[in-house]
This record gives C-alpha cells, sequence and structure tokens, in this order.
DNA sequence: CGCCTGGTTGACTAATGTCAAATTGGGTGG
DNA sequence: CCACCCAATTTGACATTAGTCAACCAGGCG
C-alpha cells in the first residue's frame, strides 16, 4: 500500500493538539489563541484513493492545507493529455488561483486527510494578519520555484536526466518530512512519473531500468534505493 | 529596434506621477501619502538591451518592478542549456526567491526601466501594509498560473502547438498593456522563443514557415499578424 | 559594397513515442 | 496454502518527431 506513514492523528471534527505537519503548515506560526480561532474554520476531511479533493475549473469554494497523504495535481488537454504538475506533501498548501476557478486538478493518491477552509472565512482570518499573509507569500514563492525548476527539466533535460532529477528531488522533499534515507519511498504509480516528467510510462520504465543496469539504484517494492549518491547527483544536476 | 513602445515617462531620479503602468503594478492600489512613502524607497534604473538586472545565485539584495520594456527570465545547465521561464512586461514584478539568493537569471531584451528596491526596506514597508501583501500574494498567485501552464506546453504540447499557445497567450499579455491588436509584437528573437518552448530555434523557424504556408498566420518585422484567430486558437488550445 | 547577425532551409540522425506482447506481484477465493 | 486474476510494469520491434550539422539567405550598417 503505497502512503507515507503517519501516525492518525486527527479522527473527529476539531485537532487542535496533535497536528504531526503543523509547524510545516501554513498555521504553523500561529499562537496559540489564534490557532485555536483558526481551527474553528476547519475542517477535517479524509479522501480515499484516487478521490478527487477538487477538478480544474470547478468554483473554488475551498482552500486545503494537506495533513496526511499525498496529492497529485495536474492539468488536462482537451484529449486526454495529462501533465502532473506537483505532488502535494503533508504540511502543502493547496487552491489558490490566479481566477474564480481552480487553475488544476488535484487527487488524493493514497489515503490523504486535509484541513479543508472555506475560501470566504479563510480570508477574512488572514487578511488583516500580515504574518499569515507573509507566509502565503512564502509557500507561493516556494512552489514558484519549485515549477521554474520543473520548467527547466521539462524544457532543457533527457529522459535519464529527468528521471535522475526527479528521484533527488523527490528525496529531498521526504527528506524534510522523514529524515534522510537511503530507500525512496515512492508512493506514485509509473504512469505519474511519467506525467509529470513529460515522458511516456515506456520511456519512465526503460530509464529506471537503465539505471539500476548502471549501478546508480535498486528497484525496491514501492520504491528505489539510491547506491552511489555521488554519481547520482551529478546526473540529476547535470 | 524590438521593443515596446512606452513614453519615457522616467528621466530621473524620482517620478512619482507618470509611470504609465502604475495601476498594473505591485504599487496599484498605494494611495497617495503611502505611495510617496514607497517611491521615497525606490531608485529608477534604465539598463540597455543584453543588460543583466540580476543572475541566477547572486544574493537578492533589491526587487524590482518593470516600469518600460521586456525582460528575459532563465535559467542555465552547467553545459550552458538555457531555458527561459518567462518573459517580464511593464508592470511584472521581479526578484522575490525562496531562498536569499536569486533563483533565475533576468536580463533586458530591449532597453528597460525598472523601480529598484533594496530588499530590506522593500520587507519593512511591506510587512504591516496587509493590502501591499495581499497584492503580492496575488501577483506570485498569477506567476505560478502561468508557470503551471507553461509546464504543461513543455511537457505535453507538439512544436507545433507549442508555438501557437506561445504566440496567443503573448498577444493576450500585450493585450493587457496595449489592447488586443492583429499584429504580434515579438520583441525577442527565435532563440529566446526556442529556449522558452523547449525547442532548437531551427524547430521554431520551420514551424513559423509552416503555420505561414496553413495561412494561419503572416511573419512581418518584429511579429506575426494573425489572420485566423479562430482556427489558430484552437491550435493553441489542443 | 560587402560584412555580420539573425533567420531559414535541407539532409540526415538520434531520442523518444507507439503498439503489442510478455512478465511480475499482490490480492482473492477456493 | 495454493491457484488464479488483474493491474501495473517491463520489454521488444518499429515509427515519428524533433534535433544536429551545414549551407544558404536577407536586411541593416559601417
Amino acid at each position: 500500500m503505497p502512503h507515507l506513514a503517519f501516525p492518525n492523528s486527527c479522527d473527529g471534527f476539531r485537532c487542535e493538539t496533535h497536528c504531526s505537519v503543523r509547524s510545516l503548515a501554513i498555521c504553523g506560526q500561529l499562537n496559540e489563541s489564534e490557532h485555536q480561532e483558526f481551527e474553528r474554520l476547519a475542517q477535517h476531511v479524509r479522501f480515499g484513493p484516487k478521490e478527487a479533493l477538487f477538478s480544474e475549473d470547478e468554483m473554488v469554494d475551498s482552500v486545503y492545507s494537506l495533513t496526511e497523504g499525498i496529492a497529485r495535481l495536474y492539468k488536462l488537454l482537451p484529449d486526454g493529455r495529462r501533465q502532473i504538475i506537483g505532488f502535494a506533501l503533508p504540511g502543502d498548501f493547496l487552491g489558490m488561483a490566479p481566477s474564480n476557478r481552480y487553475s488544476f486538478s488535484a487527487d488524493a493518491i493514497g489515503p490523504l486527510t486535509v484541513c479543508k477552509f472555506f475560501r470566504g472565512p479563510f480570508m477574512r482570518f488572514i487578511e488583516n494578519r500580515p504574518q499569515m499573509l507573509m507566509r502565503m507569500n512564502e509557500f507561493a514563492t516556494r512552489e514558484l520555484g519549485l515549477a521554474q525548476d520543473q520548467m527547466l527539466l521539462l524544457g532543457r533535460r533527457s529522459a535519464e536526466e529527468k528521471v535522475a532529477a526527479f528521484l533527488v528531488g523527490w528525496r529531498e522533499r521526504l527528506a524534510r518530512l522523514e529524515g534522510m534515507t537511503k530507500t525512496v519511498t515512492l508512493p506514485m504509480g509509473r504512469q505519474d512519473i511519467a506525467d509529470f516528467l513529460g515522458l511516456t510510462i515506456e520511456t519512465v520504465s526503460r530509464t529506471f531500468t537503465k539505471l539500476e543496469r548502471e549501478k546508480l539504484i535498486v528497484i525496491v517494492p514501492d520504491g528505489v534505493r539510491v547506491l552511489d549518491s555521488k554519481r547520482f547527483d551529478a546526473l540529476a544536476a547535470a
């Protein structure tokens, strides 16, 4: 079952105390009384595998702070071609859009829980709290930086470089949550990786195999083990 | 000389009154007294063609609001491959980065002028002004939306679709400034377009020629004239 | 007048995509 | 516990798109 193992800390409607990613999340700098007020706006909602949080072009009614699990964020072309624009991890904030409609779709990869906020109350909460607005800015700027890295990857890297850079980047993001490990868990399937890297599933599969033949990685269930970090980082940076 | 023609409104050190893109810029919602205070933080700086505003990995000391001209924003791989991540137009805001270093390079395409702010004073100005912070958020969210569209383009569109989508998108951005026109001016060269679309200059050139043969556009000096908007938009959306 | 830069065109190559078949591994029911 | 099924992945053979390398062309400027 591919999902990150986090303690299931939020069973009920309100969970003021044990959110395991609070310090990483949008609400991470609120003091206790502010946080209680903020919590009153939140609904803790669970989603099952493949369930949609929201879809592109729907009216934006809510924003989300991811607390457990992983989401796939993507855009579709009319003929069905899909581009995954990112994977959201616990602590990530979703749902801000340049218009009144979501600019992409989001669905759960495995089981997932979020703090859901209706847009109106959320906006009213933040609009006179500069600290919160600064934090929103940090989040947006970080996302934008990731998006720019991804443009470089999509436009200018070879298939092998794409896969290597993806694994390195994914490992770093997991390290923020779980600490650095030799084994990189990959909760998403090969098709998701392909749609993230602008490749076909066959090319991704062949590239994994090639990296394994070259003794850079070992493919294990639900992930890969990185053998030669140095050579690997070099390939990813290249 | 490829550049957008805007009245040259800012000759001296301070220009409180005639910035032609003020309503579109980051400072567009400040009242007069706030705007005067804000202006005291600004330096109006000019750059010539190809001059660098800042480069990737330099320490961030300033942020910029573009007032005239066009800038090229890009990232490089160690071997020199380049990805243009965007073109900045008057009103655009540059220089926010997820770390203390710029995450991309920016240089002037033609002659260009900016309002330059040192980071510290700028941050102190905005940090207790929710309206300004909201505006920063809007800007960041809009940029993020454009970046996501570009990821879809880079990962999943064919060369012909890339070029068509680029022309349509560029025309829309110019329309915000100049109003909608049949002739789309292209101040950037073919190599810039190629590096923006993840193609080679030869492929871009061939694709322009192909679109002209198909009577969708006419190539004119410094731009193209769109003949069949409907068929063209369809190709770009595809 | 002719050079220089940027753009275009042509012939060929290489990387990645396409289509189809084979393999793996986990989960389920007997 | 085992056999089977299904979905995901891998592999192979071949097609296609875009890249590479090289030559050519056109306009602007000394």
